[in-house]
This record gives C-alpha cells, sequence and structure tokens, in this order.
DNA sequence: GTCGTCACTGCAACCGGTTGCACTGAAACA
DNA sequence: TGTTTCAGTGCAACCGGTTGCAGTGACGAC
C-alpha cells in the first residue's frame, strides 16, 4: 500500500540500489539519474522507510528520553531543551512516562531498545543492577543519579541542599524538617546527607520526614507530621511537595512564612506563582536536556570514548516562603 | 551482537520459524519444544526485535502522540490519561513535542509515520489540507480540533466560553475582553464564537484582543491592551495566559479581582495555586486521553469502522478571580 | 590500438523477524 | 491393515531497505 523503494525504481528504470543509493549516498550516483529519481520519488510520494532502513544500518535516528513523571513540572523544560537540541544533530526525541513504577520502566526501556539509538534515563527508579543489566541492549545517559560505569548528568543538589540550609541556619532557624522524595531517588539520598551535614555543621537539628511521594499530595499528607515535629524550617525534597505543604498548612491556618518557613527544590513555575512565592533550589534543566543529549550522542556516534560524568551547578533563589524563625529566636553572635 | 532468533534456534535445534511462533503463535507449537525454546531464549536473554517485526506484521505496538507543547501544565494530565489506557491495552505511548511550530510538527508525523501505528494530534497547528496529505500515511486520531473526515475527541470549549462570559455577566460585567490563543488554534476560534454570541445575548460588549502566544508570557503581555480596552471582565484563551496576565496586572498594581476579573481554561495546578485562585473553565483531560486512545485503536484495529467523533463535557470552576464589576456596575433589572 | 582507470549501476546477500505451504509421523478411523 | 486426519515442524519467500562486490562502458594515457 505505502510507496517502497521497489516502486520508485520500477517507473524510475532503475535497480533499488541505486534508488536506495539516491538517499543514502548521492554522490554515488550519476547527477541525472539522481534529479530523475528524486523526481519519480517525489511524484510517487515515497518516504524511506525509517524502521526497515535500521535494521540494516543499526541506526535509527531516534533518541528515547524516560521520565518518572510527565506531569511534574520539573520535567518538560528538560524534555523540551533535549528535543530542540537533539533536532539540531538531526534526531528526534520520543518521550515516555513511567508513572514512577520500575516495571513500568523497564518494560519501557525494552520497548525502545531496538527502535532507539539511545536513552536518557530522567531520575530513574531502577535498581543500579538493573539499570546495569539492562545498559548491554542500549546505550543509555543517566540524568539525576550516580551509576558507576554510566554516562551522567547530574545536578548539584548537595549543594542547593546546603545553600538552603545556611539561609535557613542565616534566619536563625534551629530546628529544620527535611521532607525526603522517594526512597529510590538518589538525588533524595544526596540531599539528605548534604542538608544533614550543614545542618550540624550550623549546631541545628535536622529532622527527616518520609519518603513522601514527590507530588503535591505527598505535602498535604506531610503537613501534619511537620507540625508534630517542632520545626520552624522545612526543607522540600522538591516544590510540588512544598507548594502541597504550603497549601495544607493554608487550610490549618498556620503561616507561611511567619510561622514556617518552607523552602523546595526545582523552581518549576508554580514556585513564582503561589503565595507566598516560594524560596527554592533552581536546577539547570536546559543545560542538563542539553549536557545529557551531548553525552549520549557522544556515546552513540563514537563508542570507543569512554563514558562521561557532568554536574551541573544550582543556585537559591530566595523568594517570599522563607523569613526569620519566629519566637525562641535565638539571635546569633556574630 | 544482540542475541537473535536464529541464535535461539541454533542452541535450541529447532528451526528458525519455530521460535517465531514460541512467541507470536505459542499454541502452534508443541508444549515441551515451547519450554524448551523459552528456556533457551530465558538464558541468552534474547528479545524480539520490535522493529524487526513490525517489518512484515505492519504492526508495531507503539501509538504516538503529538502535543504542541509539554510545558503547558493542559497536556500532561492528557498524556498520562493516554498511556495508562494504552497500556491496559498493549500499546505502548511516545510522546513529541512541535514547539508550536507546524514545520516541525509535520516532521514528526513523518518520523512516526512507520514507527507507530497510529497517532494522536493534540491541538495541532498544521493546516487541514496537511493534515489529510499526511494522513494517507498513517492514521490519525485528532484531539482539540475539529477535522471532516477524520476522528476527532473535542473538549466542549464553547459551552465553556458561554458559562464563563454568562458567570461575568451575571456578576455585573458589560465590557469583557477576550483574549485569543494562536490563530492557528480550533479551540480558539470556537471560544470566540460562542464567547461572542453570549454576551451579545447578555448585551455585553466583547473585544477580542489577539491572537496571544498561549503561554504565560502572552498573558503579561497582553495586559498594557487589556487595560487599554476598558474591560472589566477577561477570558483568557488558557491558564497559562490567565495566570501570566495577573502577574502583570499584580506588577502594575490592578487589583483582580477588585478591578479586573479573570477567568481562564484548563484548570492546570498552577490556577489552583495563584493567588487569588483563578476561576476557570476545566477540561476533561483524563477522559479526553482515554477517548482518543480508544478512537485511535479503533481505527487502527478495524479500519473498516468509520471516523468516530466524541465530544466532552467542560465545566465551569468558579474561584476567587471574579467578582461583581467595579464602579458603573448597571444593576441588571430581573 | 590496447590497456588501465574510474564513474556509475546492477546483483544478491543480508538485517531480524513472519507466515503460507509442504512434509512427516503418529493417532484415529474404517 | 490401509486410509485419514492432524499436530508439529521445516522450508523459503517476503517485509523495505543497505552495501560489498562485480560488471559495463567511456575516456585518457601510452
Amino acid at each position: 500500500m505505502a510507496v517502497t523503494i521497489r516502486d520508485v525504481a520500477r517507473t524510475a528504470g532503475v535497480h533499488v540500489s541505486t534508488v536506495s543509493r539516491t538517499f543514502s549516498a548521492p554522490h554515488l550516483v550519476n547527477p541525472e539519474t539522481r534529479v530523475r529519481v528524486l523526481a519519480v520519488a517525489e511524484e510517487l510520494g515515497y518516504r524511506p522507510n525509517r524502521a526497515a532502513r535500521a535494521l540494516t544500518t543499526g541506526r535509527t535516528g531516534n533518541l528515547g528520553l524516560i521520565v518518572a513523571d510527565i506531569a511534574n513540572p520539573f520535567f518538560p523544560p528538560l524534555i523540551k531543551s533535549a528535543q530542540a537540541h537533539a533536532r539540531e544533530r538531526d534526531y528526534h526525541v520520543f518521550v515516555a512516562d513511567t508513572d514512577e513504577d520500575p516495571r513500568v520502566e523497564e518494560e519501557l526501556i525494552r520497548t525502545f531498545a531496538k527502535q532507539v539509538d539511545g536513552l536518557l534515563l530522567c531520575s530513574p527508579r531502577l535498581s543500579g543492577r538493573a539499570i546495569d543489566r539492562l545498559n548491554v541492549e542500549i546505550p543509555f545517559v543517566v540524568v539525576n543519579r550516580q551509576v558507576k560505569g554510566l554516562s551522567t548528568v547530574l545536578m548539584d543538589v548537595a549543594q542547593g541542599a546546603r545553600s538552603a540550609v545556611e539561609h535557613l541556619l542565616r534566619l536563625g532557624h534551629r530546628r529544620i524538617a527535611l521532607l525526603a522524595g522517594p526512597s529510590s531517588s538518589w538525588n533524595s539520598s544526596a540531599i539528605e546527607e548534604a542538608a544533614a551535614s550543614a545542618a550540624l555543621a550550623g549546631g541545628a537539628e535536622l529532622a527527616v520526614l518520609g519518603p513522601n511521594p514527590p507530588t503535591e499530595q505527598g505535602g498535604e499528607l506531610a503537613a501534619a507530621e511537620v507540625l508534630r515535629s517542632g520545626a520552624t524550617g522545612v526543607l522540600a525534597y522538591n516544590d510540588l511537595i512544598a507548594i502541597g505543604l504550603i497549601e495544607a498548612l493554608d487550610e490549618l491556618g498556620v503561616a507561611v512564612p511567619g510561622q514556617l518557613s518552607v523552602v523546595g527544590f526545582d523552581d518549576i513555575m508554580p514556585a513564582r506563582v503561589i503565595s507566598p512565592k516560594l524560596t527554592t533550589v533552581a536546577m539547570p534543566t536546559v543545560a542538563a536536556g542539553r549536557a545529557a543529549v551531548d553525552a549520549l550522542l557522544r556515546l552513540v556516534e563514537s563508542p570507543a570514548t569512554g563514558t562521561t560524568r557532568t554536574t551541573l551547578d544550582t543556585s537559591l533563589v530566595v523568594r517570599a516562603s522563607t523569613a526569620a524563625a519566629p519566637s525562641p529566636a535565638v539571635a546569633r553572635p556574630r
């Protein structure tokens, strides 16, 4: 039904190989023949079948991008950046969502395996072993997680967590709660570690609460526990949790930042929109998308070169959801 | 390098066709043989190559989903819903973003054409002619746009626009501005038409402003014009525009809803979070995702049956961004 | 005039599967 | 015992391209 290379060959009066070369190695075919073939192809509406081509060449011209949750506004800028950058290099990016489910993630990787040249795994929830096992089937670049032996793109969340905690310390907070993310999130552990050491260094107490689902609802559900913890400052694993928390606190009549200061992670759009505007750690998502595509294409196009590790800076954006600690605020000796 | 069906056949001591049948028509092979083949396949780590399979069967088991802008929070719920529903029916969904660019959209459709069984076009920006031309290459379902001869899933934005305008009328607004979306957006025209007739019926004036890019920035840039228009109530093509507008108005010191009431479309998450919480027309995105997949699979699996048209209800969600019109509010005779 | 070179094109095998058809042998039937 | 029937398997062509190799003929060099 669809017009194939043989149809073109027949009507142009040449062999299929000539048609094939017209598209994939034009310099090998006589200019006259070439224009004739192209004319016929145009007329018949011929389009090379990329899947068939991939069968022999092993190259599809596609990249896959797998995220835990498309609905998390953190990802779209990264996706768009990766997509745009890949397009410049003549690749297309296909995106899929795992719903935070490692089983779905594995299945998607398998499905993608033969249909794309390489895979961008963003915040994968799979175990390290599973990732290693799957990596033999297709090249990976992992974003937001450190996996030894693999190319990775990291955002320096430790630095971000440190800045956030120090910011709270400067404001006089001495009891800080950390709303952790999913236990399978590498970033969450990194944040926890850095926050703990920063709190310790500042002589403050850090209560780790969670794991929490990295969603608004996760933040809402954690509100009660935060209040019980007696913390005056909260650092949330991501902005969605922070936003959910602020909404729940609002319901409960707890003033932010009057009674409780809240800091998020990601700097997603709603963080600028919520009231009070959220103090948060901005992530270099756009740079990460670019870097991930670069790393992946390096892997795909010259597998000989080794793996890459990129770490990108984060930065604290101070807005209105943080303020001086209430009541027994210890005036810090300067 | 990767293990193929022939490797399995060789080590299992059977013909490739037997291995093939073990996977695609198990009932045709002797149970003993089957378990042996499966064991060997398992041991060797064999995975059928879906691209190769697609070459002969014409079925990939994949669907493509093309959206204008992944970063618009309107889409992710629709995507997730489509993805989840497709998964139940053993299909995978690959997503791509066109950046609101018709040329990219066309290229993506072509790329997807041979690698998926069908395509979901969400809010396509392509001309009707282009869509018709491309549709011969692959089955489509179009969401948020009416194209004759194609299966479509629509959300009843006309009804939504009517409710929104009537809501403003009830609040005493007599000068209403409509911030239109992109001129290539079918929904935008539908909204405009319905809003105009509702305004007319209510004896109010409707100023159509735009087209505007369907983004926050679009709303910000339109603020000045809205003020110039003298409108007391604004209906925006989508929530992003509404949010951008509210932010800009805030900068300008214009009170919402005190001096200006704002209504959006979509009911995306930030709409519930912004202050004042946004009155908006909620879209049945989850239902639309399901319906679109249903329609597409019908098309793919039984092409004989004709195209489908589904229209889903919208509903106005009244929040805090709308209030009684200021100053010369004409008390309506009841 | 002969030969080598080179640009161009055709041939055919191959990528990794699927599938209609033919073959085999054992069970079922007469 | 002879004939059907049928489950199970192999054979080979095919899906839509790509590519190494060989063949052809024109042309320049000797």
